[in-house]
DNA sequence: AAAATAAATGAGAATGATTCTCATTTTGCT
DNA sequence: AGCAAAATGAGAATCATTCTCATTTATTTT
């Protein structure tokens, strides 16, 4: 039952590269992070894979930004800022979700919580600079 | 310069129609919903009306569920529930997004923060009950 | 109040991200 | 090696959303 080491050679080399990335990159972003070192994977595996992968919790979907679904690799629960500019995603790990908030939802919901996110809108800090030299 | 009326019949009733709901509908699902009142209204409309509301800050977008933007007539901000098996949004008013959070953000970006949106994900009571019983 | 201009809309075509199909390839097991 | 199951590539299909443009409705001007 030993695994060689052929094994998901594909299928670990996207997981790989979403986790070895800060830019929370859509599938086809993903897919073009890929070429350089596997250029024989298709944008349909690219796709079927991050499925796979947010089915079975082992990463998280950010949402869409600009009607383009967004990944990250990192499963720990964590803040996130949307730049509506430029569409860029970006971590905000100096900030913390209270854990009492947590068990609040799961009792004013009456459901079970799995799980949740706390995003951030607005202009990053990039192209609050570009807009100001216009 | 007097407003008639009939300035933005059709807008209004679907800013309305969204206002007059807690079910957090998609663009189609409010396209139905005003079916009974508002026969003549295009979906189309319902798109660009939405959009621009959006725009303008009128309304909010939650993001997409399975694939489908839904829309929320509350601006205020407030939490968040959208179960994962039947794909319902709910509010929980009774929690309360620090405000410390928001300042912390903004400073950590160096950008803007224009305004966040806290998610929990998980199963519903409904959905949890259905579950038992099978 | 009609003419002229501007804004909003309906209907359906176009777009584009994502999913699906199916033939082929790769992998795991005996 | 041989077989069954899983994974993949390529491109077609899907479907939410946006766009086009002709028509309707609202606003301003004369």
């Amino acid at each position: 039952m030993e695994l060689s080491h052929k094994q998901f050679r594909k299928r670990n080399a996207i997981l790989e590269c979403l986790r070895n990335t800060y830019a929370h990159p859509s599938a086809e972003t993903l897919f073009q992070m890929l070429q350089e070192d596997h250029p024989d994977i298709s944008l349909a595996t690219v796709y079927r894979n991050l499925t796979l992968f947010k089915n079975r919790g082992m990463i998280q979907s950010l949402g869409t930004v600009n009607g383009i679904e967004r990944f990250d690799g990192n499963t720990e629960p964590h803040v996130h800022f949307i730049c509506g500019s430029c569409g860029s995603v970006l971590d905000l790990p100096e900030l913390d979700i209270p854990e009492s908030l947590c068990s609040e939802a799961a009792k004013a919901t009456g459901g079970q919580v799995s799980g949740c996110q706390l995003i951030f809108n607005g202009t990053c800090r990039d192209c609050l600079a570009q807009k100001e030299r216009a």
